[in-house]
RNA sequence: GCGCCAGUAGCUCAACUGGAUAGAGCGUUUGGCUACGGACCAAAAGGCUGUGGGUUCAAGUCCUAUCUGGCGUACCA
């Protein structure tokens, strides 16, 4: 509803522009102003028009006010102001309008149609089953799920696609892994290589073989029964942690069925053929530098093993052929290297490489007691989100991560997240929501009957801020999906949950006047939609009571 | 050396196509329950946005130089 108003008042505005000799289309953007006293939304098209017109902004804004019919555009005051924003103020009845709209839409509230059903395949985690999940796969779980919830509000298509790297070389280590603890388990040496893996999760698979057979691999062929054990058992660990931490998936694609499909081979062979690649030194080549890469790329091995890159660029190609519009790469910052690669295989296999978005998480530090634990493959050290779970919940641990841009490097202490108190922000947010379910509790307990008003005439000047941030709800959402900035959100649950705790304070919200209760209910219920829907889109659950 | 990311209050982080007085939480200080839940509210203190130049009506945001930190710079994955 306010969205049609303002797009009316940006056609009026641009009729405007175009009288004052304005050729050039100029893009207005209503912007909300952080200081309530400047209205409730603002525009600086007279100072961008100052060059153009070769006139002071605060000429050309009082000439633009002067023009804007008031009525028509449901406003009850235009003023200049500052350098010369234009500052509307809207008529608040129909600004109220918003919260008979949110509950009548609820949690189809804040959806929008931007998407246009655009095909977005996102991929993120990823990590290779030779271990647990540790803390800096949460990051990437976290924001990669709260990003398909927020583009699905959006009207995006969206596949959520975990790449299981069961097919390269570490897995082979692992394997050898185990099998050195196995020994280990029955009194023989161990002789863990460097690139194996260390951690106690190994140990555990050892044990639990020695359990299941005793010492028979001694004895006989072991190798693809470890491996394909160990693969297994970390798989599904990895995916219990996953969903216990609200995080799933629709397509869990495997590395190995790329060989075994034959798209591998096919994928060198078309470089090859393509002439995309040269032999050196008795290994196959691609010519990324080409494409702005730093350098030259080896897909065969002078062995004739393969790297990394190769399956990964057939990988790549199946997602680009299964028709997305967009494929997003949800990444570690020790990753970023291997974007300008990437980006030129997909070239060469025949597709748009600006089709490919990679989006780099930053690494996360983890201080305990002060001082930072430093995660090491090697020694096997490692913060595990099982772990975290367990200590922080799953809720103040998705909020931690998702309030947090992810270009940041971010540090997680330890000692701080496990404090279940007002130290963490996601309790203030559901202490909100509680707090309106006691609301609604109390009225029954009481005996009175809640009944939605059609009306807010008797609140009007206590509601202003709460229906202000409820009204930027959509936009909100919008910017955190086309940005993919999901702490977006998180922001906007915290400022909603600051303003509804001010608005209790000040208000006895449940009184005599049975027809005001119903007002500051009817309102307090629209919020409560809002905060849930907010905590929804980052992976966080609701509380009736605390 | 080169590349990517960052540097904002004591600490952890925000800041919407570049916009108005750079904001929150924690910590510190002071007030507020005969109260619908005090995991709350109201207020104070705390800043040359690493540093120097530049671009313009306007710079934390863009350009440039420089310093500091993280990551990368494999025929590893």
């Amino acid at each position: 509803m306010i969205n049609q108003t303002l797009d009316n008042l940006k056609l009026d505005l641009k009729e405007i522009i175009k009288d004052l000799g304005v050729e050039e289309d100029i893009d207005i953007f209503f912007e909300v102003p952080k200081d309530p006293s400047f209205g409730d939304y603002s525009v600086n098209v007279a100072m961008r028009l100052a060059r153009v017109l070769r006139k002071a902004p605060l000429v050309i804004a009082n000439e633009i006010i002067s023009k804007i019919d008031l009525k028509k555009n449901n406003l009850s005051k235009v003023e200049v102001a500052g350098a010369g924003f234009i500052n509307f103020f809207m008529d608040q009845g129909h600004l109220n309008d918003v919260i008979f709209q949110i509950i009548k839409e609820n949690d189809k509230f804040g959806s929008s149609k931007i998407g246009e059903g655009k095909r977005i395949n996102l991929e993120y985690v990823s990590a290779n089953p030779t271990g647990f999940l540790h803390v800096g796969h949460a990051r990437g779980a976290a924001y990669g799920d709260s990003m398909a919830r927020i583009l699905k509000k959006c009207g995006y298509d969206v596949t959520r696609e975990y790449y299981v790297n069961d097919g390269g070389n570490q897995i082979n280590n692992l394997a050898n892994s185990i099998y050195e603890r196995y020994k280990e388990q029955l009194g023989l040496d161990c002789n863990l290589l460097d690139d194996y893996y260390h951690g106690p999760e190994i140990i555990t698979i050892a044990k639990d073989l020695v359990k299941l057979h005793g010492d028979k691999y001694l004895h006989e062929e072991w190798f693809d029964y470890f491996r394909d054990y160990g693969v297994k058992y970390l798989l599904n660990n990895l995916k219990e942690v996953l969903v216990e931490f609200g995080v799933d998936f629709d397509v869990w694609f495997s590395e190995k069925s790329l060989y075994d499909s034959g798209a591998v081979k096919a994928t060198i062979d078309k470089l090859v053929n393509d002439g995309d690649t040269y032999t050196k030194e008795g290994a196959i080549w691609l010519k990324t530098e080409a494409r702005g890469d730093e350098k030259d790329r080896v897909i065969v091995k002078s062995d004739s093993t393969l790297t990394y890159l190769t399956p990964d660029i057939a990988y790549h190609s199946n997602k680009l052929a299964r028709g997305y519009d967009t494929i997003i790469d949800v990444l570690g910052a020790d990753h970023h290297g291997y974007i300008d690669r990437l980006k030129a295989a997909i070239f060469y296999m025949g597709y748009d490489p600006d089709k490919l978005i990679v989006e780099i998480l930053q690494m996360v530090r983890v201080l305990q007691n002060g001082e930072e634990i430093k995660m090491s493959k090697r020694s096997g050290k490692a913060i595990t989100l099982k772990d975290l779970i367990d200590e922080a919940g799953v809720d103040a641990l998705r909020y931690m991560f998702s309030s947090k841009a992810l270009s940041s490097h971010m540090d997680l202490d330890l000692d701080l997240i496990v404090k279940q108190t007002n130290e963490n922000p996601v309790y203030y947010v559901q202490y909100a929501y509680a707090r309106i379910c006691s609301l609604f509790r109390n009225m029954e307990a009481n005996n009175l009957e809640f009944r939605e008003s059609t009306s807010l005439d008797k609140v009007d000047e206590v509601i202003k801020e709460l229906v202000g941030l409820l009204l930027q709800y959509p936009k909100v959402i919008e910017e955190a999906a086309t940005k993919r900035l999901p702490h977006k959100i998180a922001s906007y649950a915290y400022n909603l949950a600051g303003a509804f705790h001010s608005f209790y304070n000040d208000n006895k919200i449940i009184g005599e006047d049975l027809e005001k209760t119903n007002e500051l209910l009817t309102v307090s219920r629209a919020v409560g939609i809002v905060l849930k829907d907010a905590l929804s889109l980052i992976g966080v659950g609701i509380k009736e009571k605390m």
